[in-house]
DNA sequence: GCTTACCGTAAGTGATGGCTTACCAAAGTG
DNA sequence: CACTTTGGTAAGCCATCACTTACGGTAAGC
């Protein structure tokens, strides 16, 4: 239902960075940061991003706010997928086989 | 291997407009372009992005230019997804596991 | 209470990107 | 050959966006 906003976030490099940032689990947003090219504000904004996509949740612990992956975009972006797959993977394979091989870019 | 790209030109909403198309079967450009909001240059250019990023492919058909999904595009998303997949969804149910639905957004 | 650490937000700026119109090339049709 | 159809490309314009610095607000440590 949100794959519109999570194919737009996952869309710049730098937000993608943040985002695989967490696959070696939650993390706050300082150390997520750290050891990226780009400022810590930056870092915040793409985060807002993210989660308003559905791709991240947070959860308050102290004064550090830790992120953590949410699979609830992924699965909608996932089921976007899945709706070409199946048809437009018959239609290509259908092509395909039309021509038998004599096109191959 | 060309996530990035294909990402990128799934952003647009316009662009995911004339991908959807495409789920109706091969199309030369002019009927993509019937019935759009926008030019048909426009649509041009949103074909070449899409063919880039290696989710759509042309072939020439007289003066006609037939352009059909290409899944080769959609699977390197789809694998790009599935690589977080389980890391983070393991991740992420431990994480609601451990303080077992206190919090809810 | 004061200071420090952590983080979100506001404002401003430079670059990217999607759109339009205009133009050009190629393939069919008389 | 002239004419039409089809579609890719160039140039220019305007909106969006990612980044920076500056600021404010809250929780912990002394």
């Amino acid at each position: 239902m949100a794959y519109q906003s999570a194919f737009a976030a996952l869309a710049d490099p730098m937000r993608r960075s943040v985002f695989e940032r967490l696959m070696d689990g939650p993390q706050p947003v300082g150390r997520i940061a750290r050891g990226m090219p780009v400022s810590r504000p930056a870092v915040s904004q793409h985060l807002k991003v993210l989660k308003e996509a559905g791709l991240v949740t947070d959860r308050a612990e102290g004064t550090r706010r830790v992120y953590s992956i949410d699979p609830q975009g992924l699965a909608a972006v996932r089921r976007y997928l899945d709706q070409f797959w199946t048809e437009a993977l018959d239609a290509f394979t259908a092509e395909v086989e039309k021509d038998e091989g004599e096109r191959n870019a």
